[in-house]
DNA sequence: TGCGATCTGTAGCAGACACTACAAATCGCC
DNA sequence: GGCGATTTGTAGTGTCTGCTACAGATCGCA
């Protein structure tokens, strides 16, 4: 009983960092200054978690879990082809309420590609999430789907960086190109493998 | 001549700076270490350059130039269609010689995107310096040159990204797909081919 | 009511950080 | 050789970091 309320207080801690993280990113993320935006002391902090590592491992867990339930919610039903999963994805991924997941998604990665051991758990957990969610929406033969969505989420990724780096408009014209546009198509056609109709017809249908 | 020869010392502790954060990143990039890793002290560190900020600013600016320099080495002639330019530069982006300077570069968009003025800066110059680097090399027409440009930088790095995640195989495939599935030709007959291809390939105009 | 366990505040540690004060060494130049 | 400016070393400041020692407060339960 005790130990319940103390398993309430502790979450609702987590849920406070949580929030702090998402709103200021990793970057000033001290015990001081998280203990600060959720009401407590440092000392609390630690007195819940036994170490600041255990605290933001925590603190990813839930961060993961709240980014499932994120996606969840704008579930497309069915298979598609790979140029309607990158345009929903890229959809998803610049939308205002996913945007600090992202710009947390960033800086993990940095530090990831540094070597941080932390920060490698928490991308590779975001990234086994995506590789999940988009499973069962990848219309690629089993044995490509794995690959198509690797290109998807590499894409996405990269259109998102741009946006954050003040290319908005090539990013969204990118997007628009990347996901609507016959080299979709074909890609599309080469990641199925499903003996490509070469339709040489339309070379030139609008604009 | 006391000026010169300041100079002189100055430039080569700033090539020294250069390559401890080639070799070690940003992230462990302190004073006492980088000057440990030059053979000098802090103090002249600081004595050199009036701030650490300013250090790195031309820091910054010695590693776009390297990596300016990396990539002119690596020009393929003539103007190509999007496929062989994204194979291209996931040719170059994954190669050893360039694999410290994503490394950098994925730690400072990590930075920029919580806002830090002075990584910004660095992501925007080398962001440039690619678009730049690409815009004779694009076959689609000078209005959409730009946005193509864009899809193929978001496109390659999301890739190394995966790279760096411990998917380098997916990313190997998802790249292969992407950039036609018939690299290895395409590519080597862009390299020695240069009259531009026809309607191989173009941005689709968006709808 | 009182005892033991659970909580929490205060103060501080030791290390890292950018940066500085000050003085000693070194150098070019007359 | 000696003077003035440039170049360096030593030691330190103040701030921040994760983390801890210790003691007082608070609580459940007999």
């Amino acid at each position: 009983m005790a130990a319940n309320v103390r398993q309430l207080r502790r979450d609702s801690v987590l849920e406070g960092v949580v929030d702090h993280l998402l709103e200021h990113g990793l970057g000033n993320a001290s015990l001081r200054s998280l203990a600060a935006a959720v009401g407590t002391s440092d000392r609390m902090l630690l007195y819940y978690f036994s170490n600041k590592d255990e605290l933001m491992l925590e603190a990813f867990a839930t961060l993961v879990q709240r980014q499932s339930a994120l996606l969840d919610k704008i579930l497309p039903s069915g298979r598609q082809p790979f140029e309607v999963l990158l345009a929903r994805m890229w959809q998803i991924l610049k939308a205002p309420d996913y945007e600090p997941y992202m710009r947390i998604w960033y800086d993990a990665l940095g530090r990831a590609s540094q070597g941080e051991e932390l920060y490698r758990t928490l991308t590779s957990r975001v990234l086994d999430l995506w590789f999940e969610w988009f499973e069962p929406h990848s219309s690629a033969p089993s044995t490509k789907r794995r690959d198509e969505i690797a290109a998807v989420i590499a894409t996405a990724c990269g259109l998102v960086m741009l946006r954050y780096l003040g290319r908005a408009k090539e990013a969204e014209s990118a997007a628009r190109a990347l996901s609507g546009g016959r080299t979709a198509a074909r890609q599309s056609a080469a990641l199925t493998v499903k003996s490509a109709p070469p339709r040489t017809s339309r070379l030139r249908t609008q604009r």
